[in-house]
DNA sequence: TTATATACGACAAATTTTGTCGTAGATTGT
DNA sequence: ACAATCTACGACAAAATTTGTCGTATATAA
């Protein structure tokens, strides 16, 4: 319950190393798995999505890698998150999906309330605090 | 990612309904079960912790049932969750787990800051404020 | 051209969550 | 005493989700 998923797990491993690298280094998925025990092809998995999403760098070929893309305290962790997971909220609901109750349903907004509290935490939160 | 279960969900809205009734009025899990349109096994085991917890009271035989046994103002949500659900932590390694990287984790720390936060979030929230 | 890297979809395994079933014990009313 | 109706609880099954693997394509450096 509440869990937050490997992949963001890997994802923030990933980011906490390559912050630590000099500008310009790439490091490949390859080197990250080994160095911290992780499946290489999930790692690379979640790695080409932050890439996509211009989070970090993707260099091809040999020698190639990621590198950092942005300025980690510019990124929100709630969006972080969501270029990993999607959207976020500890009810589907609270996206939308065709629940049948939704109008008749008695605990809605208090939900939605907790979910508001829990998205406002990490909007003020940024990717730097877990990676620094 | 992030979400709360389906049981904690179940046991919102029984509380919240419990709530609602006269002093001593009880309500079956049966009763639950139907007005809500949600499994009546699985809600009935949810209560049936609740009861143990002696957070509701639980009346058997005919017209037995349910009523609620404190007042929620009193309960902490953290204390709430885990009643159902067990330790709470957005990762597993906040409470226990054999991870074997532990000391070698490069983000253990932030994650721990992270689950810290949640946790003092919860624990300033009270039960009543979602059944109210 | 070969070796090494990212990119990406399809698939498989594992885990967790969700739901069901059977049975036992308690209590009420007949 | 007995039937009906509730809670209590463990074992099990089904479903959903998460996690991990594999094959193949593309890019690039040497």
């Amino acid at each position: 319950m509440l869990k937050i998923s490997r992949k963001v797990e890997y994802a923030l491993i990933a980011l906490r190393h390559l912050q630590g690298l000099n500008e310009r280094e790439l490091v490949s998925a390859k080197e990250l798995a080994k160095a911290y025990g992780v499946p290489k092809e999930l790692l690379a998995k979640v790695l080409q999505r932050l890439a996509k999403k211009n989070i970090i760098d993707a260099v091809k070929g040999p020698h190639g890698g990621y590198r950092l893309a942005i300025d980690p305290e510019s990124m929100k962790l709630t969006e972080f998150f969501e270029v990993i997971e999607g959207p976020m909220g500890i009810m589907d609901c609270y996206f939308d999906s065709g629940c049948e109750q939704m109008d008749g349903c008695i605990i809605r907004t208090p939900i939605n309330r907790i979910n508001d509290s829990i998205r406002t935490m990490f909007n003020n939160m940024t990717l730097a605090e877990v990676t620094h």
